[in-house]
DNA sequence: TTATACCCCGGTTCCCCGGTCGGGTTTGCA
DNA sequence: TGCAAACCCGACCGGGGAACCGGGGTATAA
């Protein structure tokens, strides 16, 4: 009966990697899974298992071999914080019938779920990679001048 | 780094406890821990230890002894859904400093997530118990318009 | 052909949720 | 005064997921 409304770390590391990805989208060349990780200070190895994910749920490509690595599957404004969100907590992929409520108390409760669930989940479509990157950008003008 | 905005089955528990609560205001006696649980359909001795917190985060006054149980500490209307939430899963009390992002992407994410939560917030702001009372009353009715 | 880098799968550690239990202490009532 | 009803407290447990680590396999550019 968990709402999946949940932010986790995990998010946040898939969100680091394709936001790297996003700023390397300019020039086609795959960068590979150890630089994200140093870059955005991710353990590697998990970094690996989230990318395979977004891999899978088609928002990155991969090239194998020397010379490969990962490359955003489209541009970042098309790719937004709700599809990263989503397929790394796995949260449309289990429309699982769940444990029937019954009573009527029960029934108003998850109504009210859904809606505080919509709710997060409209924050999160609103927003996609290229905001983040033109945010990240207008922040560090503001460290630069306020270092001025 | 987690978001907690996390409605699990505590916090429909302790819903539920208290909406039928809210149900037995208006005759000033209180309800005892089995009542609800049986009524509700939850285990007894975890409805317990939720009552406790509940009460200790001045939602609920307790009266001990024979004749007994649980009293709203105030009136239907004056309970959202997020005081019950945040006091159960806990998420005003800790106000600890998390692992500071430094860098302008990590402050960046974490400011969304704040949107999400604030998004989410507020929901289970807008509602308090005395509208999910109503919102079953009006179910039951539906019910009883279809039965018929 | 060989180094590079992704791919797949499993295991580990830790923490929290849901739930149980035993053993208190307080209180109302006969 | 004694008993029982009810709350109070802390320990414990099983399961599951998050966060990671490793090993070995496979594709590919140089």
């Amino acid at each position: 009966m968990a709402l999946p409304v949940e932010l986790s770390c995990k998010s946040e590391y898939a969100l680091l990697a394709l936001v790297e990805l996003s700023a390397n989208h300019a020039n086609h060349e795959p960068m590979q899974i150890r630089q994200i990780a140093t870059q955005q200070n991710i353990p590697d190895r998990y970094l690996e298992q989230l990318l395979a994910t977004l891999r899978r749920a088609g928002l990155v490509r991969s090239q194998r071999g020397a010379r490969g690595g990962y490359l955003l599957a489209r541009s970042p404004w098309q790719i937004t914080l709700y599809d990263v969100v989503s397929c790394i907590e796995g949260f449309d992929t289990q429309g699982e019938p769940r444990d029937t409520p019954e009573t009527s108390e029960g029934l108003v409760i998850t109504e009210v779920w859904q809606e505080v669930r919509q709710a997060a989940e409209a924050v999160l479509q609103k927003y996609t990679l290229q905001d983040l990157l033109e945010r990240c950008h207008a922040k560090q003008q503001v460290d630069i001048m306020y270092y001025i």
